[in-house]
RNA sequence: GGUCCCGUAGCUCAGCUGGAUAGAGCAGCGGACUUCUAAUCCGCAGGUCGCAGGUUCGAAUCCUGCCGGGAUCGCCA
């Protein structure tokens, strides 16, 4: 455990056809065919033949009276083709009224060119779900690439705390989304096993070893780890040395005693971590980089020195309040300025060991020596201050070929009915991880991890996360899978035949699809595969959490038409053609709800309770 | 004092990296529903997007300066 591995080479990994038909991306297409237009007009020349652009977008409207799709092309050409906006749109408009997908183009406002597609296009999205299965919404944007995930990262001197579960859950469904987006993602957990605090860990260890070797040892001295969790520790020690280490030294038995005890405290990490579903594929040792007779550090530090990176000097001292041992000393320092950096950045302490940057930096040297030119890093907000050095030394140590994303995930407020849980360190009585999910489970857990965007606060009520109810965004969207399958369910007294729901759907005749609550439902389905790629382009796996709510609420929407109105319920008895209409889109919704549960880590369960 | 993050409806928050009249969910108000397929449903109201400038056809979004809240600030990790 204590030495780097290299990244576990992914052998039954799918490997995409990316030659095969594109995705069901109908933005990108109609795009496509709004760029032809444009083109049209550049042969024409009524645009200059440089004509830029890349600041045209094609994209749904906001407001949906805008029609389906719309495009401010017109007025971003506007200018180079010194042709007001409203003539370019025209033009542009007669272009787009010959393809057949679409029905109505207007244009409106300032310019935007409205379309509302043709009502044959829209079966086209559920037909493309059941065919493309697992890759519908798959956006093509890895193309095998590497990238680095670095996330939990804890130090080993204790079980995980909630803390460091929104780190956790944040990085793990980040790694799955870029993993569903084609990259070649590689998990990794650094552990700071080299500092200080894990000779506090030895010596908190070794006294609990006393303790269980019969002796008094009182009060937990301050400054040691008081935690119970340390007591199996002195008992392993117990098993495994007898009285050996009582007669050593301290500098004889912390050694031995610090690697055990490291070890004992990343065994149950792992176990907190496995109990979220979050595994890693490579445990990098801080200790690892000065180990057996290689100094990376020294190493990385020697390398910016050739580049002349490295010098000598005074740092002055933080403005404001001023440290209480502030001393000025020339020390090692890296040009961290040059890379835009507020201050450049020492290397040594004066006890002539690594600072923690001089250990990290030649970290993530070793990643880049790896080859990632992707990396992420998900950090606690206490870390936010650290980001700027740590892209620096990328930028340093790759020769600025390397891009280096640190994510911050804010503070979890953990909450009971809507009281804050009192957690003090000092009487140990903080909520570790593993009450959290053995309480609620890991599908809520992770569920309200990633409902909240990563650097805004989160608040976690234990209860509210569990309730059976429209309030608990949980409960909502498994729900709605549960439900789907629940239809086929019900279906089989009527139409037995059709109770598969991973049936074939292509003979389907989804014109009988026509009612504005479907076509409703039929349009939230073919915005995934746009939102899986902006999240995955962003880093932000909450999108997916909000657009999954989303469409649970569209497709209870549906539901709940069904009550009033018993001519909308998806199963007909006297119309089975009509039945399996809609069972394809009720299968098709299920289909992508589990599909973007999955990226989230989240269960999809076919029935509640 | 420097840096970073946040500031959007009474509350909790989205807002697709610059689009049109800024959206949900709670709470509030007004109705419907009494078992229908499974944990109610529909509607209404609610806003100077912290403030002030700037960039442009167009800004909650980008830039600058303030105000307020949080995090952090040579050797902790």
């Amino acid at each position: 455990m204590h030495s780097a591995m290299l990244p576990r080479k992914s052998a039954n990994r799918t490997n995409w056809n990316l030659a095969k038909a594109t995705p069901m991306n109908l933005f990108r297409h109609f795009e496509a065919l709004v760029l032809a237009a444009i083109d049209h007009l550049k042969n024409d020349g009524v645009l200059p033949a440089e004509t830029p652009v890349e600041k045209v977008t094609v994209e749904p409207p906001r407001d949906p009276t805008h029609g389906d799709i719309a495009t401010n092309a017109a007025m971003v050409l506007a200018k180079p083709a010194k042709k007001p906006p409203r003539e370019i749109a025209s033009l542009i408009a007669a272009q787009l009224k010959k393809a057949h997908d679409i029905k109505t183009v207007e244009i409106a406002g300032p310019g935007f060119i409205n379309m509302v597609l043709a009502d044959s296009f829209w079966p086209q999205v559920i037909h493309a779900i059941h065919r493309e299965g697992d890759d519908f919404g798959r956006p093509q944007i890895g193309q095998g690439q590497p990238v680095n995930v670095e996330y939990v990262s804890a130090n080993p001197t204790g079980p995980m705390h909630v803390g460091h579960c929104r780190g956790a859950v944040f990085g793990d469904a980040l790694a799955n989304l870029l993993e569903f987006a084609g990259y070649e993602v590689t998990r990794e957990y650094y552990i700071n096993d080299a500092g200080a605090q894990v000779d506090v860990l030895a010596r908190s260890a070794y006294l609990r070893y006393r303790e269980a070797m019969g002796q008094e040892i009182g009060e937990i001295p301050s400054g040691l780890y008081p935690g119970d969790y340390l007591k199996p520790v002195g008992e392993a020690l117990k098993a495994k040395y007898g009285d050996v280490l009582l007669d050593m030294t301290e500098q004889e038995w912390l050694p031995r005693v610090r690697d055990f005890a490291i070890d004992a405290m990343m065994t149950t990490i792992k176990g907190d971590l496995a109990a979220l579903n979050i595994r890693h594929d490579v445990f990098f040792s801080e200790r690892s980089l000065t180990a057996g007779g290689v100094d990376q550090v020294a190493q990385t530090i020697d390398e910016l020195r050739a580049k002349h990176l490295i010098y000598e000097g005074r740092l002055p001292p933080p403005k404001g309040k001023r440290p209480d041992d502030w001393e000025d000393r020339k020390q090692t320092l890296f040009r961290a300025e040059e890379f835009g950096d507020d201050s450049d950045r020492a290397l040594i302490k004066s006890d002539g060991s690594y600072t923690y940057f001089a250990a990290d930096m030649a970290y993530h040297r070793d990643k880049i020596r790896r080859g990632f030119k992707e990396m992420i890093d998900v950090w606690g907000a206490d870390h936010g201050g650290y980001i700027k050095r740590m892209k620096a030394a990328v930028a340093a140590l790759s020769g600025r070929k390397a891009n280096l994303d640190v994510k911050i995930c804010q503070l979890v407020n953990l909450l009971r009915d809507g009281e804050p849980v009192k957690m003090s360190k000092r009487a140990g009585s903080f909520v570790t991880l593993r009450d959290v999910v053995d309480e609620v489970g890991a599908d809520a857990t992770r569920f309200m991890m990633l409902f909240r965007k990563n650097d805004a606060p989160l608040d976690f009520d234990l209860v509210k996360v569990v309730e059976q109810s429209r309030d608990n965004p949980v409960f909502y969207v498994q729900y709605a899978h549960a439900r789907a399958h629940s239809v086929f369910r019900k279906v089989r007294d009527d139409h037995p035949e059709l109770a598969d729901i991973e049936q074939d759907f292509s003979d389907a005749d989804l014109s009988r699809l026509n009612d504005a609550a479907e076509l409703g439902l039929i349009k939230s389905l073919a915005a995934y595969p746009r939102l899986m790629e902006s999240a995955a382009k962003s880093h932000e796996p909450h999108r997916i959490a909000f657009y999954l709510h989303d469409l649970a609420s569209t497709f209870h929407g549906l539901w709940n038409r069904g009550i009033d109105l018993p001519h909308l319920r998806f199963n007909q008895p006297e119309d089975k053609e009509l039945t399996k209409a809609r069972l394809a889109l009720v299968a098709a919704t299920a289909k992508v709800l589990a599909s973007g549960l999955k990226v989230l880590g989240v269960t999809a369960v076919r029935e509640l309770r």
